[in-house]
DNA sequence: AGCACGCCGACT
DNA sequence: GTCGGCGTGCTC
């Protein structure tokens, strides 16, 4: 007999299992899902039994053994290995990667010991999957508009489905206190999971929700592909957020195709939780796709749209509006002043040539920061004196403009000083922190940040909000962007107090996001419209792959030459998928390689067989990246 | 992918 | 002489 056996070891896509033989004492208790040692090289590692079977002809002698059986009961269940399976099949990683992610802490000596509960029911391997397509609830959408109702949806979920499992994903780590504060009574029956946690924490953790001690658990996209004894119910909370998809590094999985395929396999509930549905979700909900409860979405009509470009006819080439300028001067409690732009400068140019300060190589735009006045890349964080003359054409002297956190911050200073306000100025953003800063005082602040503020911010004292300028985030060429802004107001909008002051300025006030404020549906629907137009999600399903090479020239090579083979495969099998033809990344160079991409369009129907059709087809060297959030970036 | 191996160049 | 840089090659 010959036990299939995948390596407990992130290994290339190509190496899905290997084949040990069994030697004499082990044969009669080995058994599919075990946990096992096995020789690889020249060191001993864990494995999992996926199938045992006979010897075949064709099996060289060169076979090493199993060494030993860590436990009798099996580690893994049947629905386990299958899903290992089908996401191996989705993302193009080897089941041993797959494995890995589900079994992280068992690096240790402490695994003899431990004791593991056996399945209760008998596990039915998915073959029959068609037959239970009848049973299946749909998605479920729940919209909340404040905090009280969010609580009360997610203890109905959990009061709902008493003594099995339910797993709630939230997209970042910070959410996490939100859920368990709303779960504080079921705090003995809940486990929180996520990147963070120590291999011990890891490993205890782990063991109850593998044997099912816990029946709560809390946690970040990680959390969903844990061994799980007996889930019932995912939980995706603020399902709008662009993290719930794993962009990092393979596999790429997005927490929506993972909870799908539990659905349609295991039976398992999906909800989607949000206070800002996601373009995507409303789509599944007018369609009946998804269930729902109500899908109101509160307008936002308190909120204050100023127009720059009029600002700027009236000569305040300040980032700072009259408009706000009054609103500050006026300001009880604190004020957080929102600019997606770190720096000083964010453009250092040359006004007679055209040239403009880049970093060497990733192409992107160098910032000017205070600290030593150099120019910096955000990207690789590379630095360089700044130039006084135009390095091209020797002559102009270099021109310094655009706003950046920094700027704001010492204009602010200035605005304070001068206007004997009793504010203190604080930048929060991914260069400083709240916690960094001098917070014991109980002085009124004014906080200018970025992003990473936001989850900072203490809104109850909050009285004023300003987005300086979100027009760059228009300016972005991804399908997601205007969503991404619309749930960034959003939220500003869900968390501030009700009678805080919220200001946008922009210098695009006629833009479909702040038209459709007071009609939350208008931007739904010309969204869709868009995307339909231009073959985006929820029309179609996208997969994009990637390749990088240290020279330029052999990455387009390579690239181009493989998508026109891939695109003649296609049509010779008849396939139905839309290949573009193949573009470069942004930051076209990173990690030391430029990168091209291509990207295929699947029908939503069917992505799932053309999704593993086509990673059959294409180099062993691409990256794949199904359901991607960003289109040009890594 | 990740790790062992190996072949050179700069130090106690 | 030996530490350590990262190029190369292999995993049942």
């Amino acid at each position: 007999m010959i036990a299939e056996i995948i390596p407990i070891k992130r290994l290339p896509r190509r190496f899905s299992h290997f084949d040990y033989t069994i030697p004499e004492e082990l044969k009669e208790r080995i058994a599919p899902g075990q946990l096992v040692k096995i020789p690889l090289k020249s060191s001993e590692i864990f494995g999992l039994v996926l199938s045992l079977r006979e010897e075949r002809a064709s099996d060289t002698s060169a076979l090493k053994a199993v060494v030993d059986i860590v436990h009798d009961t099996p580690l893994l269940f049947d629905t386990h290995l299958a899903q290992i399976n089908t996401l191996s099949s989705w993302y193009g990683v080897s089941y041993g990667t797959m494995a890995k992610m589900m079994l992280l802490p068992l690096q240790k000596r402490k695994i003899k010991s431990i004791n593991l509960k056996t399945s209760t029911k008998a596990s039915v391997f998915p073959e029959n999957q068609k037959n239970k397509k009848a049973n299946q609830t749909k998605p479920m959408f729940h919209l909340y508009n404040n905090e009280m109702e969010h609580k009360q949806i997610i203890q109905e979920q959990i009061t709902s489905s008493p003594n099995c499992q339910i797993a709630i994903i939230v997209p970042e780590i910070q959410y996490i206190d939100t859920i368990v504060s709303h779960l504080k009574e079921h705090e003995h029956n809940t486990v929180i999971w996520h990147s963070g946690l120590s291999t011990k924490e890891q490993f205890e953790r782990w063991l109850q929700i593998r044997n099912g001690e816990k029946h709560i658990v809390i946690g970040t996209r990680g959390a969903l592909l844990l061994p799980y004894f007996d889930l019932k119910k995912v939980i995706i909370d603020y399902e709008h957020k662009g993290n719930h998809k794993h962009w990092d590094q393979a596999p790429r999985f997005h927490v929506k195709d993972v909870a799908e395929l539990l659905r349609t396999t295991q039976d398992i509930e999906t909800h989607f939780t949000s206070f800002s549905p996601s373009v995507d979700t409303y789509y599944n909900v007018h369609k009946k796709k998804y269930d729902a409860t109500h899908v109101d979405i509160s307008d936002v009509s308190n909120c204050h749209i100023i127009n720059i470009s009029d600002e700027r006819r009236g000569r305040n080439f300040s980032p700072i509006s009259e408009t706000l300028e009054q609103q500050l001067l006026a300001l009880q409690g604190n004020a957080f002043l929102y600019l997606n732009r770190l720096g000083l400068a964010t453009y250092i140019g040359c006004n007679s040539c055209g040239w403009r300060a880049t970093c060497q190589s990733c192409k992107l735009p160098q910032i000017l920061h205070k600290k030593n006045k150099q120019l910096t890349c955000h990207y690789c964080k590379t630095t360089m004196p700044l130039p006084t003359i135009c390095p091209t054409c020797k002559e102009s002297i270099v021109t310094i403009s655009g706003v950046g956190t920094e700027t704001v911050e010492q204009l602010l200073n200035e605005f304070v000083k001068k206007h004997n306000l009793p504010h203190q100025i604080l930048r929060v953003d991914s260069q400083s922190t709240m916690q960094q800063c001098d917070n014991t005082t109980i002085q009124p602040k004014i906080i200018i940040g970025t992003d990473s503020a936001l989850s900072e911010i203490h809104w109850d004292e909050t009285s004023l909000v300003a987005f300086l300028d979100i027009d760059m985030q228009l300016a972005i060429p991804e399908f997601g962007a205007e969503e991404q802004l619309w749930h960034l107001i959003q939220e500003v909008q869900y968390l501030k107090r009700d009678d805080a002051v919220f200001i946008i300025q922009t210098r695009e006030p006629k833009h479909l996001i702040f038209k459709s404020l007071a009609e939350p549906d208008r931007f739904y629907r010309t969204d869709l419209n868009h995307r339909m137009k231009l073959g985006y999600p929820p029309y179609k399903y996208l997969v994009r792959y990637f390749y990088g090479h240290a020279n330029f020239l052999e990455a387009k090579k390579v690239m181009e030459t493989s998508v026109v083979v891939l695109k003649k495969r296609l049509q010779e099998q008849h396939k139905d998928i839309a290949l573009t033809d193949s573009f470069d990344m942004h930051p076209r160079y990173y990690r030391g390689r430029h990168w091209f991409a291509v990207m295929a369009r699947l029908s939503p129907e069917s992505w799932q067989e053309d999704l593993i059709w086509l990673n059959g087809h294409i180099p062993d060297t691409w990256k794949i990246d199904p359901n991607p959030i960003s289109i040009l970036s890594p």
